[in-house]
Order: C-alpha cells, then structure tokens, then sequence
RNA sequence: GGGCGUUUAGCUCAGCGGGAGAGCACUUGCCUUACAAGCAAGGGGUCGGCGGUUCAAAUCCGCCAACGCCCA
C-alpha cells in the first residue's frame, strides 16, 4: 500500500490535527435554522473562565459531544452552544492572588484597574479553554460562542434584574448573611459548604438580675456574647419556666439580657437556656425579630471586633473568643467546658469560616418562582436521567429560603440600582439614570450580581433573549441539559425558575446528570491533592479517541467514575484493532466500487449472514442505550461487536474467500467487509470522532466526511437467527479443538488431523458444509467423518456441540495431560449437571416455573449427561 | 439527625429474577502474511452479613455492617 499513514500503528496526533482544523473550515458544526429539519440542541455548561479544563469537563464535554454529532447525523439541525462564565468570585480571589505574587492589592490598584485585569485574565483563559474544547474534539458552533459578561448577555441579566425588581421579587433589606471575611462579600446560603469541626461547648454562667440566681448557658462561639441582647428559653420547659420575663446580667458587659420564651430553643442542647445574639447568629437574628430584641453587631466586615465593645476592639474574632474566655475564667464565669463536634460553615470559594452578619443586601423572593419550577419537573415537562436526582430537586426547592444576590465584588454585573443622596429614592432601571426625580444626585450601587443570577438565563440569553430571536423560536427549549449534581442548586434549578418565569417555558427538557470523575484510589480530583489526570497530557499520551472511549466505558449512570491510565491505555488499544483492522480491509477493496454492487445479487455465505445479523444488533444496541444515556453499554457493544465478533471471527474466516480464486464469492465478502466498516465507523464516530473519519473517508465510494454522515438505522432484514445459531456450531467445534491443541500443549504451526463423530444431523450438515472453516481456524491438516472411532484411548477427545472430536495422540502428546484434561472437564460439567438434576428434581418447578425454562432446563441436563458419558468412558478407556 | 449511593475475580467495574461477566493483572503456548498496542487457551468468585418473598435471588423486600456523598 503506497499510503505511509496506512503502513504505521495508529498516530492520533497527526490524524487529530488535519481533521478539527479541515471540520472548522468546512463549517460543519454550524446549526442552521432550516424548517425542514428538526431542531437539537444543548447548551454547554459555561466552564468557569478561572483556569483549565479537568477529567469532569473532559467527560461531560465528550458525552454531550456524543449526543450532539449522534443527533447531527440522525438528520437533526444540531446546535451545540458553547461559551463560559465569568465566575465572579472565583475569577476575582484567582487574579488577587497573581496580583498579591506582583505584591500589590486589589484595592491598591483600584477598581477600574483590577477589572483591566480580569478582562486580561479572561482574554488568555477563554482561549485557553476553548483550545481545549477544540482539541477534545467537540462540535460546538463556535459562531454562537457566548460569554456571560458579553455586551449584549448584559443586557439580558438587566433585564432580569428590572423585571424581578418591578414585579415585585426583588427586595432590599438588612437581613443576616453568610458572609466570607475573606472574600468580604455575602453569599448565598448554598455557597456555604458545612464541615464537622471539633471545638467545644463553653458553659458560662449568667446571673439573674434580681436574686444573683445564676443560670448556665452553653454555646459553641462564647466571644458572640459580647452582642447578646437576651436568653431564650423553650416555653414547654418547665425547669425555666420561673426565668421567662425576668432579666439576667451579661457578664464582661453588664448589659440587661431579656429572657424570653421560644420554641426554636432545643431543649437538649446544653442545659436548655441559650443565649441571643441576634446580629450573629441565624437562628437568633429570626428569634430576634420575633421577639424585637436589639440587633448588637459586634464584628467589622473581616471578622474583627469593632468598636462597640470598647476592650476588645480590633481583636480578630479568634483572638476575641480566647481572650472573652480568659476574662470570663478569671471572673469565675465558665462553669466548664466540653469537647464538641459541630458543624461550621466555610466559604465554597476560599474555604475561610464563614460569619453570619448583619448586611443591607438585595434578595430574590423565591417561594412562587419556586413553586412554578417544582411544577414543571412534577409533570414531565423536565426529566432528570437518573431519576434519582429529580428528588434532590425536590427537597431544595420545597425548603428553599430567599436569594441573596447582591455580592461585594468587583468582577461581575454591576447592580442597575441608583440610591438618591437627598431623597433615599431606590430607581431601578434598564437604562442608566442620570438624575433623580427630585434632583437629587444619584450613585449606582457598588455591588455586583450573584455569578449564578446571571448564569441562570444561559439557554436562552445566549441566545438573544428578552429580544424574540429566531434562533430562540427554532431551539429554545432546549433539548437536553448535560452536568454533574453538585451544580443542581446552583444552575440547573435556577435556570428552570428564570427560564420558566422569563420564557414561559421550560430551558431543557431534560436533565441528564453525568458522574463525578474521581482518581483511581476513589478521591475527587483537585489540584490541591495533586491526584489530576489532565486531559491534555492524556491526549497527547494516548489520542482524543482513546480518552474518549475511556469516558464513555467509565460512564454508568448514577454512579461516580475512577480513571486510571491502565484504563485509557486499554483504550489505545482498542484504536489500534480498528486501525488494524481497516488496514487489512482497505488493502483489499483498492479497485472495489460499492455502488455497483447489487446486494440482493450476492450469494452471501454463514459467516456473512451471521456477521451482517450480530450489526443488526449492534446498531439496535447502540441506539437503546444512546437513548437511555448509558454510554458505559454504548461504548461495551462497539467494542464487543468490533473486537469480538468483527475483527476476532469474520476478519479470520473472510480470508480464504478474499484470498481466494471465486470472484463471486470475493465480492460478497468484500461487500460485506465494506458495509459493516462503512456501518460500524459511523457508529464509532460520536465517540471516536478523529481516528473513524480518517478511516471512513478512506473507504470507497463514502464521502467527504463523517460528520454529517447519516446515522446507520437497523435493518430488520439481516437480523438471521439460523445463521447465529449455526455460526454458535462452528465457533463451538473450534474452539473445542483449540482448547484440545493448547491443553495438550500441540503447537500452532503442527496441524492435526480430526474424526468427527456427529450425533445431531443438523450440526452435521451445517459442520460439513463449513469444514473448511474449521480446518482453517482450527489448523487442522485433515478432517475426516466416522460413525465410530475403534480404539478411543488412542485420541484425545473433545465434546462439542452435537459432536465428538477426536485427535490422534501420536506418541507426541503425553496421556497424562490427556487424563487431566478429560478429568477437569468431567469435574466441570458435574457441577452444572448436578444443579440442573437438582432443580428437575423439584415438583414445584416442574408445576410452576414457565414451560420454555423448564424444557431448556431439560435440554441442557441432557446435553451434560451426554458430555459426561462421553468423557466417563474416555478416562476409562486412558487407563 | 434526615436522605442517597456503594459493597460481584488480585485491581477497576458491568450485570440487577431463570446457565456468574469484561478490561487490566496472572499462567501456558505462539513473531499464523491487519494488528506482539497482537493471537490462542487457561487459572481465579459461598456476588458484604443475616432474614424474608419466589418453583427459582448477585438480581426483589427488610434488618445489620463498612465505606462514600448530599442536606440540616
């Protein structure tokens, strides 16, 4: 072959390369609107612009790259959206830390500065990623690539904004937030991730302030005291019941502390009196607002002690809690103090304890959005895959709180309010405002938006909305939302609320929720362990492809996934055999024209039926479980076809007529060789895209490309169960023979002579007609017929499929291996014959077990029977 | 505290009511003209434990254990 590429193992690099750079060109991931097709489409979840990609994105990347060039060659105007997102305080506290490594800080630098910078950061890492993307081979429509901090995607969080603000949704208010003394912004409450952290349960003493009576109270942060403003007591209690109306003194300050009834009081905890701290605790600031108590805050934005608490100003709040402690120890206050495990909240971003504070901040009321969004996944209208994570949904949406979405950022979009200097006027609006009303001047809010309040019109603000576009008529909704569950709150559920308040209608129609990829030993991967695999070392490791199978063997749904380069490795192996295997077909159909070829002309022999049946089933396969997301049995009936049957059978048994001198019987094959590559390469394709159209374009009479290819649809016409019935015969015949050679250690290149004896005429005549296959695969130098075999113990001999094998021991083969073989076998078929007895045995299966099980049940007892018979008298016969 | 998931061959995992499977690793024999990144054959498992449903359970149900995750 005069091919250079053809004469090598698989080379992924150079085949990657030609093909990415020639689909762009060609603009063959370009989703045209065209009425005369149905529209697909998914929208890529917008990787965040901080750095680059992972295994996570590699393998929701690949799957929705799968789905979307599997859609795009059913014939579907296929549109796959890419961009990513601004990630407001992530993106923020990365490029303070390049920042803080130049020694200078963000508030050095200035506002107006620092967001230069992050424009520069994005301008590097956007390309970065999409870089990436491209050399995963995905198929987005780089035209639409969207940005949420684009011009125009601006315009779209604006309008959310003003519209939620004029309908009433919106609010501002002092309220307690989890805020990062870090970070020095709020956020919301699923940004808090909460951790089990031992510390310790202070009991300190408070004294009531008639009698000196003292009360114990326990609490887990005893340096909060300092902003007490009452006790709490549950109203069922009858121990307290006496203290509820009085007042206590609180220690180090001296401050009146109401004592008052609740029922949010835990009994249990401690000793059932707690303390009310309502500018610093949740739970207090609620109990706070019921009971009107005071609202003490005792802490500046970043967690130190301001100025309200004379002596213990400027204190860190750590510092603050040893030294309240130490004071209160020296006053004889602490009455003791236990270990505790308790839960504490940390920021998602910087990881630093978050404190709840008192803060003026913008909120989405969510009770009747919520409400709407609940209703839509209840009906159908949104289908989770696995189901599962539908109820995860459920429980969040049925408990959600209030959205805090304003955050003290830089990096973000600007919230459109303007406050009045003279008449407190809050003017929300789409446009800037340059006056107010009254005339007095106006300042815009300093705050920025909830990375995820933008994020959460992606489907359709990327694209165009509140504008009615085309695109949004033809692909809005969405076909189908592809992401892992820890997002599931933040994205998935807020883009169902905004799309179905903003659009009407629901963003996707489903929800397929991938695995997470974890290390080998099972531990997410993150770059602070140092246990993760990058993608692109893979790829230029192993090849695109490989990676990409590997993902999709790996992904079962519903269950997190391990990687391993062992895996990947086998993966390689697999582009190999294909790349083997065409090389041997290609070889061969040089001068080979397709569209001359009249199937129905063909006399197609066993093998051929039985070949062209088994990928029948293969596409049958491919396309349930496609449907079903299950891309682990996807990826497992390829390989299995394609190996298994493809390359391991009829790649062996299609020799000899290839090779052979029977044109008629060499265009069948050649035919045959022809339509299951031209078939098989185009399942392979979605999730093998580079190494299938190197291959595929090659084939004869194909075409251009793979890409807009038509998806293979299953022939019902070549599903043939007599000829995988019969082809069953012959592999068992051969394979029996084989064994026979590698037990008895015969070496490949000796061929033997075989006596078949048949007991089952229709095995025989289907063994006889297919002789020669079976001299071939089983290198046999002569077979030959018998009704009976005179002297046994001079063969080795095998039991088949309606048949006995018998193999001449010329004094070259040792008769104990012979004698141990025909033992382990006998040992073997026992077992299973004696289970099968068993069950025959029993009435009640005879009576109540499906008629067709109990026949197979019969067949297959008598089938061992024989086989052991047979073997019985062997070993006898051996000595 | 509430919920979810996992537990199958040495390793990683499929299978989820009727004959225990794959890949890797291991053993044996092979450079057989597509492929040694390969071919052929093989060894290896009371399917976490206990109980139940069923003619039949790795598979369905209950309890328990271990590990992991989510929510509070």
């Amino acid at each position: 072959m005069d091919d250079e590429l053809l004469n090598k193992p698989y080379e992924p690099a150079a085949v990657e390369a030609k093909w990415y750079d020639r689909w762009l060109e060609k603009r063959y991931f370009h989703a045209e609107i065209d009425p005369d097709k149905e529209p697909f489409c998914i929208v890529i979840p917008p990787p965040n612009i901080t750095g680059s990609l992972h295994m996570g994105h590699a393998l929701n990347n690949s799957l929705q790259d799968f789905i979307t060039r599997r859609k795009r060659m059913q014939g579907y105007s296929a549109l796959w959206l890419p961009g990513y997102d601004h990630a407001g305080i992530a993106t923020q506290n990365v490029v303070e830390r390049v920042l803080a490594g130049e020694g200078v800080t963000r508030q050095e630098l200035g506002r107006e500065k620092f967001v230069e910078r992050v424009w520069e950061w994005k301008a590097k890492y956007g390309d970065a990623i999409i870089g990436q993307l491209k050399r995963l081979g995905c198929s987005c429509d780089w035209d639409r690539e969207r940005f949420t901090m684009d011009e125009r995607y601006a315009v779209s969080v604006r309008e959310e904004f003003v519209r939620y603000y004029e309908e009433g949704l919106l609010y501002r208010d002092y309220y307690i937030v989890n805020w990062c003394p870090r970070c020095l912004t709020a956020l919301s409450d699923i940004e808090v991730e909460h951790e089990e952290v031992s510390g310790n349960l202070w009991y300190i003493r408070y004294d009531l302030e008639e009698n000196g009576e003292p009360i114990y109270v326990a609490t887990t942060r005893p340096e909060t005291m300092l902003g007490d403003t009452a006790l709490a007591v549950n109203p069922e209690d009858t121990r307290y019941g006496h203290l509820v109306g009085k007042r206590a003194i609180l220690p180090l300050v001296g401050r009146r502390l109401p004592i008052i009834a609740d029922e949010i009081v835990d009994t249990d905890f401690g000793t059932g009196v707690v303390k009310v701290t309502p500018a610093h605790d949740p739970n207090d600031f609620e109990m706070g607002r019921r009971h009107g108590l005071e609202e003490i805050n005792i802490l500046t934005p970043d967690a130190h002690v301001n100025e309200k608490v004379g002596k213990y100003e400027g204190l860190d709040r750590y510092e603050a809690r040893h030294q309240v402690v130490k004071d209160l120890e020296a006053m004889g206050y602490i009455d003791r103090i236990e270990p505790h495990l308790h839960s504490v909240g940390h920021c998602y971003r910087c990881h630093t304890v978050i404190e709840p504070y008192l803060s003026l901040q913008w909120f989405v009321r969510m009770k009747s959005l919520a409400d709407v969004a609940i209703k839509a996944v209840e009906d159908g209208r949104i289908a989770f895959t696995p189901e599962r994570w539908a109820r995860i949904y459920f429980d969040w949406m049925y408990n959600i709180r209030d959205w805090c979405v304003s955050r003290q950022l830089w990096w973000g979009h600007r919230i459109p309010a303007w406050y009045c200097n003279d008449c407190g006027e809050i003017l929300v609006s789409r446009e800037d405002p340059t006056a107010c009303p009254c005339g007095g001047e106006l300042r815009q809010d300093p705050d920025v938006l909830d990375t995820w309040f933008s994020s959460g019109l992606w489907p359709f603000a990327t694209m165009g909305w509140p504008e009615r576009t085309a695109d949004l008529d033809y692909f809005y909704p969405t076909s189908v939302l592809v992401t892992a569950f820890d997002i599931i709150f933040f994205w998935v559920a807020r883009m169902i609320v905004n799309g179905l308040h903003f659009t009407g209608d629901v963003p996707f129609r489903e929800v397929f929720i991938t695995a997470l990829v974890r290390d080998e030993s099972g531990k997410k991967m993150s770059k602070s362990v140092g246990n993760v695999i990058d993608p692109l070392e893979v790829i230029d490791q192993f090849g695109t492809d490989s990676l990409r199978f590997t993902l999709g063997n790996i992904a079962v749904p519903g269950r997190d996934v391990f990687l391993s380069e062992e895996r990947i490795e086998g993966s390689r192996h697999f582009c190999n055999k294909i790349w083997n295997a065409c090389r041997l077909v290609l070889r061969n159909l040089a001068d080979f024209h397709p569209a001359e070829v009249d199937p129905a002309g063909l006399e197609l022999k066993l093998a051929d039926r039985w070949i062209l049946s088994a990928l029948q089933r293969a596409i049958y396969k491919v396309d349930d479980s496609s449907d079903a997301y299950n891309y682990s049995e996807v990826s497992r009936a390829l390989h299995d076809f394609f190996w298994g049957d493809f390359c391991d059978w009829y790649l062996e048994l299609c020799k000899e007529p290839l090779y052979g001198e029977d044109e008629s019987a060499k265009t069948a094959v050649r035919w045959v060789l022809w339509t299951v590559l031209d078939t098989a390469l185009r399942l392979l394709h979605p999730i093998m895209p580079f190494i299938t159209e190197e291959l595929w374009t090659r084939l004869p009479g194909t075409g251009e490309t793979l890409v807009t290819a038509a998806w293979p649809v299953p022939d019902s016409g070549y599903l043939d169960a007599e000829a995988e019935r019969e082809m069953g015969y012959l592999q068992d015949i051969i394979t029996c023979i084989r064994r026979i050679r590698s037990e008895l250690r015969i070496a490949p290149s000796q061929k033997i002579a075989a006596e078949f004896l048949f007991q089952d005429p229709s095995i025989e005549r289907v063994a006889r007609a297919h002789m020669a296959d079976i001299v071939s695969q089983a290198r046999l130098a002569e077979a030959s017929f018998v009704a009976a075999v005179e002297d046994p113990s001079a063969y080795a001999r095998g039991i088949a499929a309606g048949c006995e094998i018998f193999i001449p021991l010329k004094g070259t083969v040792s008769f104990g291996d012979e004698i141990k073989r025909v033992e382990k076998e006998i040992a073997r078929l026992e077992k299973d014959a004696e289970r099968s007895r068993g069950k025959l045995a029993d009435a009640r299966f005879k009576e109540r077990a499906p008629e067709a099980v109990v026949s197979k049940e019969r067949d297959k007892l008598a089938e061992l029977d024989l086989k052991l018979a047979k073997l019985r008298e062997q070993r006898e016969l051996l000595g």
